[in-house]
RNA sequence: GGAGAGAUGUCCGAGCUGGUCGAAGGAGCACGAUUGGAAAUCGUGUACUCGGGAAACCGGGUCGGGGGUUCGAAUCCCCCUCUCUCCGCCA
């Protein structure tokens, strides 16, 4: 959410930053409501006070025990169109705050313009995708020839777009997300947590998957609660109406999370294997920071996901994505994308964003400047570090050998207890 | 699931027979005095938020959240959330 005398005072920005999203909104009509709430609470503000007035007469009086009947009747006389001003600006609040959680966030001056994923643009390249010397089977018919995944049974269990790992390939999800978070802990950092899956309709509305996004997820209406669709939303959420101390900041924070999407909407895309999938392993990152450092935050916090990646020895690419790819909440984001040489095509692995103080408005999550000793807003960014199922995707077709076998990146050797290679 | 207790400012903690309570007292923090310097001591200051205003400042709101009673509520009533204790049930 953007802050209301922001809007107020930069309402062009603000203008082009919905255009540029490809969003759609009336912010001159937002503008209008602005300007008549504030004439009502001027108004309302100006007979509250009359009536405070008169209610510390009218004490004064009683404690003398003396006559309040006349302020006691002006009093009364006021209440009546008091209460019906302030009716009606409470209803404008609701309103404008409804519209006001509905305007997207405002990229970045770094970000390019554009109004799809074509304008995103290549920041680097890991290197170029290896030459294999023979024709790569796509992950799934690996996966299924090894033993290791196994599709059919997952969706017995739970429908289609579901994962079942069997055996080593069990292991290696495993192996993954330890390397993952051993990686994270020991050389970035960050503090490891393990958070609730099922998260209260207040934490996505706080990271902006609602209202948006509210049919993407799994809920469970008997309680009111949502599978979580991402990490970023339990961990975000952790400090939820907190103030922190300037010397806390920043706050690193890495987990190891299921995650749950229904992907309404994308049937018929990505049908084949697992890149997309309604239930999936994510270990994420998401940091705290100050304003003035959030940007270089990013920075780092992007390195930290490419660094699984080149630990793992895959080829991968940055993209800056343009205005119109990027998210409802986000400021400027960077995918990290792996090269799938059998689908030949690259996979977002990761996405990481900052929200300046986009979440955090929403959040409630502020801290305490060392100096001035005055709340503000944090910023929040978060990433991916990385997505399990595309990551396998990216071993299981760059590290197949011509006969079919899978070999084990050596980062991971041991912790497949030196086996290295899948047969 | 049943019974009870509680939720107050950065923290601890009074107030809860309704009226100078935005809130005593303490801690912390900031500034000043004292000191060669520090500790200790003393003094002063120290919530957030919204509206108006260039600012000084003026005004509204906020004692877990929401509603009600009243001229007036941290204080009384109702609902919700969370925490703690006890009982029951269950991995």
């Amino acid at each position: 959410m953007l802050d209301r005398r922001f809007i107020r005072s930069r309402s062009d920005d603000v203008r082009r930053a919905i255009a540029d999203k490809g969003e759609k909104f009336d912010l001159d009509g937002f503008l209008e409501l602005d300007e008549r709430w504030r004439e009502l609470v001027t108004e309302t503000d100006g007979l509250k006070h009359r009536k405070n007035l008169l209610s510390e007469e009218i004490g004064r009086l009683k404690r003398e025990g003396r006559d309040a009947g006349p302020q006691m009747e002006e009093v009364r006389a006021l209440s009546a169109r008091m209460e019906m001003l302030d009716g009606e600006a409470a209803k404008l609040e609701e309103e404008l705050e409804r519209a006001q959680s509905r305007i997207p966030n405002v990229p970045h001056s770094s970000v390019p313009v554009g109004h799809d994923s074509s304008a995103n643009v290549e920041v680097r390249r890991s290197g170029e995708p290896p030459k294999l010397g023979f024709k790569p089977l796509p992950h799934w018919q690996v996966g299924e020839a090894l033993g290791i995944l196994d599709l059919q049974r997952a969706s017995k269990i739970a429908g289609s777009g579901f994962i079942l790992l069997k055996g080593l390939g069990a292991k290696l999800e495993r192996a993954l997300i330890k390397l993952m978070l051993d990686t994270h802990t020991n050389s970035h950092g960050y503090t490891e947590v393990w958070p609730p899956v099922l998260v209260k309709r207040e934490c996505l509305f706080g990271t902006g998957q609602l209202p948006k996004l509210e049919d993407d997820m799994y809920l469970c209406e008997k309680d009111g609660i949502f599978l979580n669709p991402t990490a970023e939303v339990p961990i975000t959420n952790m400090y939820r109406g907190e103030t922190l101390e300037e010397a806390a900041l920043p706050v690193k924070l890495v987990g190891y999370c299921p995650s749950f999407r229904r992907e309404a909407g994308s049937y018929g895309k990505d049908t084949r294997g697992i890149v997309r999938v309604h239930q999936f392993d994510k270990v994420e990152l998401v940091k705290l920071t100050t304003p003035e450092t959030s940007y270089d935050e990013l920075e780092s916090l992007r390195d930290c996901a490419e660094r699984i990646l080149q630990l793992l020895g895959l080829t991968y690419r940055v993209m800056l994505l343009c205005s119109g790819d990027l998210s409802f909440a986000a400021a400027k984001c960077y995918d990290l994308e792996v090269w799938a040489p059998a689908e030949e095509r690259w996979l977002e692995v990761s996405s990481c964003s900052n929200f300046e103080s986009f979440q955090a408005r929403r959040i409630g999550t502020r801290y305490r400047a060392a100096e001035t000793r005055k709340p503000d807003y944090v910023h929040t960014l978060n990433g991916s570090g990385l997505a399990l199922p595309r990551t396998l995707i990216g071993i299981l077709e760059n590290f197949q050998t011509p006969r079919g076998t899978v070999r084990i990146p050596e980062v991971l050797v041991p912790y497949m207890d030196g086996l290295e290679e899948i047969t």
